[in-house]
RNA sequence: GGAGGAAUACCCAAGUCUGGCUGAAGGGAUCGGUCUUGAAAACCGACAGGGCGUGUGAGCGUCGCGGGGGUUCGAAUCCCUCUUCCUCCGCCA
């Protein structure tokens, strides 16, 4: 969320800069109205209020002193259904406001490049060596059938399209990805493991940055407690200190955390519906990262970096894109993709997202910090990451590793995991 | 699922029956000081935090006793509702 004294104070700024997502913001404007509106009649009703609560002590103290107090009652007669009138404008300003802030995504970092959509994306690198066949590569669920070890058809009766089952080593391997590159990050990258709730309430999707703009993406549960299916982990992990106060010292925080996603996939109907690459259930291992607001780019570059070693451990072709201003998430100043190349579709797929939401995240879901015990709590930074999309990458090792007769050649690190050096 | 109990400032805790002098006693922790070669102890002092509004500023106003709503001139205190935690019973990986 914006801070509104922020929009006040430069509200064409904020447009111009929000503009270059490639929507049309000026309703700030009309908010920045209400605002004044809003702030008015605060003033009016703190008046009133300081007025009664200096009546009331009257007739407290009156009624001690055993004095009559039905003329002071009777003078201040009306003040409560002014008050009470004054009060409902008030609120209807305040929700208004509220749900307009809540829609407004995260103003882009002033460095990224300006761009309508993914093709003014800008290739920043490109890493690792395209493998080289002198045959035919297959696609994923090419091999996965040969091998017998994804199956789309028995999900799809046991629960619906977009589901799949891994079996015997396909499910070793994507359980091998999981334990290293949780076993990376925690071990040579200084994270703290996190396993968390795989359900989340409205309030976390809302703080989180989910809510309201993409309900339609999640699934709902049906319960009288507003609870959804987790989306990312970014989710329950951003939200870990919501409504909270740290202190200096307890920044920065890093935490990994494998968890199982549930998306609706609404908008990518018809979309990717081969293979395991777009499923309504799928494995990540999020990095997140709570830090002070001075040291969130560099935290972004590192965290970066985590990203990238996974990939290079597994020595996969990858490219890092940086995402132009009308490509980024809604919740972030500055996001880097991880392109992973995949032989079947013969170019890059996205296989992991580095973002810095800034102090738009904190803001939403009240977490900040203080630098002394009498200074004034400041909104941390948050950062989240893919550390990375285990699906994908099992699809990346299966095509990028295939041999001719259909069988799979481990990557060396996993194969301490899967105690094989070859899927046949 | 059934029956009870609880939620007060960083922590513990009084106040709630009987609404007003409680914008919240007391203790601990913390911070500052006295004493001491230094430390401990003892003693003295400080100690809601935060949101919102307003003001150049010191400040002022408002909200605030788990969340939300209500009654009342006035609510920590009365009423409704939600949430969380605890105890016992039942069921269960």
């Amino acid at each position: 969320m914006l801070d509104i004294k922020m929009i006040r104070e430069n509200t064409a700024e904020v447009i111009k800069k929000l503009n270059t997502r490639g929507d049309d913001f000026s309703y700030l404007y009309d908010v920045v109205k209400k605002d004044e509106k809003r702030r008015e009649i605060i003033q009016k009703i703190d008046q009133l209020k300081a007025k009664r609560n200096e009546i009331s002590k009257k007739v407290g103290k009156y009624k001690r002193e055993g004095k009559d107090v039905s003329d002071i009652l009777a003078s201040i007669e009306d003040q409560k259904t002014k008050i009470t009138t004054l009060q409902e404008t008030l609120e209807g300003l305040d929700t208004f406001i509220q749900q307009q802030l809540l829609r407004t995504p995260n103003i882009p970092h002033k460095a990224i490049p300006i761009g309508k959509d993914e093709d003014e994306n800008i290739e920043l690198k490109k890493v690792g060596n395209l493998p080289h066949f002198n045959f035919e590569p297959k696609a994923h669920w090419d091999l996965a059938k040969t091998l017998d070890i994804l199956d789309f058809e028995r999900a799809a009766k046991i629960a619906a399209s977009r589901f799949v089952i891994y079996k015997g080593l396909g499910a070793r391997l994507e359980r091998a990805l999981i334990n290293f590159m949780i076993d990376l990050h925690v071990e040579k990258h200084g994270y703290e493991e996190l396993l968390l709730p795989y359900i989340v309430n409205g309030a976390s999707m809302t703080a989180s940055g989910q809510f309201p703009k993409f309900k339609d993406d999640a699934f709902a549960l049906q319960d009288k407690r507003d609870l959804y299916l987790n989306p990312t982990a970014e989710v329950p992990a951003i939200n870990l200190f919501r409504d909270e106060i740290l202190k200096a010292e307890d920044l920065p925080k890093h935490y990994a955390a494998f968890t199982t996603a549930f998306r609706q996939e609404s908008g990518s109907a018809g979309r990717d519906t081969r293979g395991i690459i777009r499923l309504h259930q799928f494995n990540k291992v999020e990095l997140i990262k709570f830090v002070k607001p001075e040291d969130s780019y560099e935290a972004l570059e590192a965290m970066l970096a985590d990203s990238e070693a996974v990939l290079k451990a597994l020595n996969l072709p990858y490219r890092v894109i940086e995402l132009c201003s009308g490509d980024i998430g809604f919740t972030m100043a500055k996001t880097y993709d991880i392109e992973v190349y995949l032989p079947s579709y013969e170019t890059y797929r996205e296989i992991g997202s580095i973002s810095n939401a800034e102090d738009y995240q904190a803001r939403r879901g009240n977490m900040r910090f203080k630098r002394d015990t009498d200074s004034k709590a400041e909104y941390i930074h948050t950062l989240n990451g893919s550390g990375l999309a285990v699906g994908r990458t099992v699809v990346a090792i299966m095509e990028n590793y295939q041999l001719e007769d259909g069988s799979i050649v481990v990557p060396e690190v996993l194969r301490p995991y899967m105690k094989t050096d070859i899927i046949n």
